[in-house]
DNA sequence: TTGCTCCTCACGTCACGTGAGGTGGC
DNA sequence: TTGCTCCTCACGTCACGTGAGGTGGC
């Protein structure tokens, strides 16, 4: 028989794990003293806290450890138990490798220049929208071609939308794209705004679903148009140094736009990206 | 302004993050309604809230993302922040990686044969001892050879001990090694008991330190001695199968031993280590 | 009598998720 | 009046670490 203290030594774990343990039924202690409530250990207990410091360290939770080393788990089980936590993981795994590559992409940033803005760039998904939708063409990339497209683009689906009944949500989504049809240069130019899930194709506008995106990156630009080019470059050299390629069309979102005066609008630019195959 | 929800569902987040960054000073709303409550968000909040899920990815608690976005730390201590930061996610790379093996080694093993005893190896560190020794040599490994050896050097161990004056502890700890001297097949057996730190060499025994071991794999062998070889044998298997080898001298602590019967022993047997260099 | 070991609460950790119970404007 | 969104507590999570305050045997 060993006192806790002689057990939690030689067992090479604290006191407190061994009290925690006999609390929730882990590793019950051979004898409880009736009068002092002093636990005991016998020298067999040795092998089942092997047992559970083993099965603790492969990251089972203590529950989990409880049931196999109670018995009650089968080989089957415990195997399958196992089989899930590989795939815990290895996921795991996979994500932290990455967290390390942006985190050192980010390092060589601060290293070297621009290093305010960069930062709040973000990886995520971008949910699948129900919108109204109009489109026009940009003789080129760059707000000094975008701009006298997509200005009015806007306002004439926003009137058109009222006129058909529709109360358009005041954000605003545009969309550029290389056009395949007319010469090199030219540029698809979208205008979109959210709206309810029973609006249809109306005069001037089309209703479609746009498609979730399963990863894109993103950032919040803050000000007027006339500057948002530098901020799709920082994006843009943000995705090559992260080791992501952009794959797909890019989007801006009007976070705050019309009513207000310029200086204070907010965009969040988003260019769905895949990690790159070299 | 965005009320919280849309503030929410345009940020991608959850209403009760919101609710919590504001709690913790993270993120406090452009403008709290004194009447109701109720939060407001500016635009411009956008781009914290991006640069607080940008850092929040990369590991930072949300105590130093506070400190990052508040412009606490100018950008030196940010440098140093990421670079912590990165060498914790590199060690826990290394532990996952690791654990991974270590997990697929077991699968190995479960879907093989010997099943119930080969979970209970551990790998840990052992600590230093301060014990008194005496040594002899047998004439091979294996309990056949070392048992007639052993038991009575433990013996005259002890009694020298008492006979010195000293209380040794319950622990007995016995080394192997070949011996480098007589011929092959000799072994240098060590019996040792922990002493207290003021008690130096005697008639009959020398005190020592042994050191710490930095990586061993260990497990819990319960019952006589004559079953003790079948023990090692699973042990420098396992060893194997996970991708180590021996480093250093295999020892036996013998948590329960000498006043009980054989069939109620328990003893540990611990085999230092290092990673396979292949 | 002084240490030593043991005991039982009970709070704190970290970043929220999840109700419970209630209020104000369309 | 019925929904809807918002509010403020407050508990639960996971595996213990860390006191606080007290007791029994050498």
């Amino acid at each position: 028989m060993f006192s806790i203290g002689e057990f939690a030594s030689i067992g090479r774990v604290s006191v407190r794990m061994l009290r925690h343990y006999d609390e929730i039924g882990l590793l019950v202690p051979a004898r409880v003293d009736p009068h002092t409530g002093y636990r005991y250990y016998s020298g067999g207990q040795f092998a089942v806290l092997g047992q559970i410091l083993a099965y603790k360290e492969l990251g089972l939770r203590l529950e989990e450890v409880t049931r196999v080393v109670c018995g009650d788990v089968d080989g089957d089980a415990l195997h399958e138990l196992l089989v899930r936590r590989r795939a815990e993981l290895a996921r795991q795994l996979d994500l932290d490798a990455a967290r390390l590559r942006r985190l050192e992409a980010h390092l060589r940033l601060l290293r070297g220049e621009s290093r305010m803005s960069i930062i709040t760039t973000e990886l995520k998904g971008l949910p699948s929208l129900h919108v109204a939708r109009a489109t026009a063409t940009a003789a080129g990339f760059g707000s000094a071609n975008i701009s006298p497209v997509i200005g009015p683009l806007f306002d004439r689906l926003h009137r058109d939308l009222v006129r058909a009944g529709v109360r358009p949500d005041p954000l605003a989504l545009a969309s550029y794209e290389a056009s395949a049809s007319g010469d090199g240069a030219d540029v698809l130019v979208e205008a979109a705004f959210p709206v309810p899930d029973d609006v249809s194709d109306g005069d001037g506008f089309a209703v479609v679903d746009l498609p979730a995106v399963e990863l894109a990156v993103t950032t919040i630009h803050s000000g007027p148009m006339s500057t948002i080019d530098d901020s799709w470059r920082e994006l843009l050299a943000s995705i090559e140094e992260h080791g992501y390629e952009p794959a797909g069309v890019c989007r801006e979102l009007y976070l705050v736009s019309k009513p207000e005066p310029q200086e204070s609008w907010v965009t969040e630019l988003q260019q769905p990206v895949s990690a790159r195959t070299r």
